[in-house]
DNA sequence: AGAACGTTGTGAATGAGTTCACAGACTAAG
DNA sequence: CTTAGTCTGTGAACTCATTCACAACGTTCT
C-alpha cells in the first residue's frame, strides 16, 4: 500500500478530532465533519479515506471507532520504534517536556548532548548522555528515529552519525536541509522560514491558510 | 504579482545559502548550485527565480548580491510588522530566545501570558504582560503578526482576540487547525503530525525526503 | 573571427493533488 | 412497499506544481 505523505498528515490530524468525539459518546461521523474541522473539502475527506481502504455507509457515515482503529493501525509507533533527542537545549528540552506530558506512545529513549553541564541530568524522565554514547544508544535501545535540535553548524555532522548508526527517520529543526542516503526520511522543520511565510503572507492580501507541512 | 506559497518558503531557503556564499566572497552561482543545496532541480529554482522577475546571464548565472536584494525586497519585514507572542511556556520563551539571537529583524514586541508568576517578567528583552493588555498591545505597538504558543484548549479563544484586535497573520504550533476569517493568514506548524509522518515514513520504506510546509 | 561549451529563460509535457458530479446505497417516514 | 432525502465511493475533470527540452546567449579558447 502507498499512501501519500500529504495524506499521512490529515490522517493525523483527522485522528484529534476523532478521539474528541469518541470521548464525547459519538459513534458516527460524516465526511464533512471532519472537512469543517480541517478547513477542507468532504471529497477530500473521502478521497483520503479510499486511499487507506476505509469504507463508512451512505446514511450513516464512517463509524467513529471503526475508523479510529484503521489509523492507528497505520500511525501507532510500534513498541520498538525508539525515539533519541540530540541536543538538550531549549527547544530540545520543550520537546522532552511536551512528548512526555501529551505524547506517551512516542518515548524518548535517551537525550544526547555535548555539554558537560547537560550531561547525566534526568530531563522529564529521559537521561542524558554524553555525545560518544550516540552509536551504542541507537544500537541497544530500538532507536530508529532521531530528533535533531542542535545548532546549524552541528545539524548535518550529527545526521551523518545518526544515519551511520542506523537511523531510519530524522525531525529536523535545525535551519538546514539535512541531506541524506535513500532510505532515511527526513523532514526538515525550518521555524524561520514559516514565520517568514506568515510574515510575507499577512503583508499582501493573503487568500488562504495553510496547514503545517 | 502572485507568488505562491511555495516558492517563498524556497526563496527564504535560497536566501541563507546565498548569504553564506556572499560572506565567502562568492560573487555568482548556477541554479544547480541552489538546487543541490535544497536538493531539488535546477529547473525548479530557475522557474522560482523567474516568478521574482530576477534573471541571470548565460555562463555567468545569478549575481549573489543582486539575488539577496532582490529577494530580501519580498522577504525583509517592513519595520512596522511587530510581533507579539501568546504564551510565554517552555516552547514560547524557547522562540523568544531563538528569534532575539538569531532573528533580530523580526523584534517581538511583547509576550503575553495568563500566569501571574510571568506577567511583568522581562525574557530576552521582551516584557511578559497580562492577559487583558493583548488588545491594546497590538494597537499601539503596530503588531501584525501573533506567534501562539498556548495550550490546544485556549488556542482558537487567542486567535479569535487577535483577529478581532486586527492582527494580519498568526503562527500557531497548539494542535489545533485555527479557523480566521478570509484576509488573515494562518500557519499551524503542527509538531506532533510531523512527527507522526516521519515515524510512518522511517516503518515503510520511505522515497522522497520533504521539507518544512 | 569562429567554434565549442555551458547556462539561462521558458513553452510544452508531465505529474500530483484536489474537486466535481453523479450513480448507487441506506435510512426514515408515509 | 414506496418515496424522499442524504450520504458514500469514485471516474473524470480540473488545477497547481514540477520537470523536460531546447533555442538563444555569453564566455573562452584557438
Ligand atoms: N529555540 C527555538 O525556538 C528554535 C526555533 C527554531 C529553530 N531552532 C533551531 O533548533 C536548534 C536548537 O535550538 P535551541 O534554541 O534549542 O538552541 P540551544 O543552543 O539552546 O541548544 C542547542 C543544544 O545543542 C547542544 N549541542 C551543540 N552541538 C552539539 C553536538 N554536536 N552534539 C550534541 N549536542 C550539541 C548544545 O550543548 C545545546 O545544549 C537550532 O538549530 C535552532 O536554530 C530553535
Ligand atoms: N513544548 C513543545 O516542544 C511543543 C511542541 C509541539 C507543540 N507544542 C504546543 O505548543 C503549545 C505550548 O506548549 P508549551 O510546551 O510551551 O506549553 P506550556 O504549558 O509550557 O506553556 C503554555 C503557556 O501558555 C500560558 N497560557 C495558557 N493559557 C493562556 C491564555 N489563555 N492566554 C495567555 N497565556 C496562556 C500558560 O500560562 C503557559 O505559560 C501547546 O499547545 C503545545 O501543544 C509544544
Amino acid at each position: 500500500m502507498d499512501i501519500p505523505n500529504r495524506v499521512i498528515g490529515r490522517l493525523s490530524a483527522y485522528r484529534r478530532h476523532l478521539r474528541r468525539w469518541l470521548s464525547e459518546g459519538r459513534e458516527q461521523v460524516y465526511s464533512h465533519d471532519l472537512a469543517t474541522q480541517e478547513g477542507i473539502t468532504p471529497a477530500q475527506v473521502r478521497r483520503d479515506l479510499m486511499t487507506i481502504g476505509y469504507t463508512g455507509s451512505p446514511a450513516r457515515g464512517y463509524d467513529v471507532h471503526g475508523l479510529l482503529t484503521r489509523i492507528g493501525e497505520l500511525l501507532d509507533p510500534r513498541p520498538d520504534e525508539g525515539i533519541i533527542l540530540i541536543g538538550a537545549g531549549r527547544l530540545g528540552r520543550a520537546m522532552l517536556d511536551y512528548l512526555a506530558a501529551q505524547h506517551p506512545e512516542y518515548p524518548v529513549r535517551a537525550a544526547i548532548d555535548n555539554d558537560p553541564e547537560l550531561v547525566g541530568r534526568v530531563i522529564h524522565g529521559c537521561r542524558c548522555h554524553a555525545d560518544g554514547d550516540l552509536e551504542d544508544i541507537i544500537r541497544d535501545e530500538q532507536v530508529t528515529i532521531g530528533i535533531v535540535a542542535v545548532p546549524a553548524d552541528s545539524a548535518q555532522d550529527v545526521a551523518d552519525r545518526l544515519v551511520r548508526a542506523g537511523i531510519r527517520g530524522l525531525l529536523n529543526f535545525a535551519p538546514v536541509r539535512l541531506r541524506v542516503p535513500a532510505g532515511v526520511y527526513t523532514q526538515d522543520l525550518d521555524i524561520a522560514v514559516s514565520l517568514e511565510k506568515v510574515a510575507f503572507l499577512a503583508r499582501g492580501q493573503a487568500k488562504a491558510q495553510e496547514t503545517h507541512e
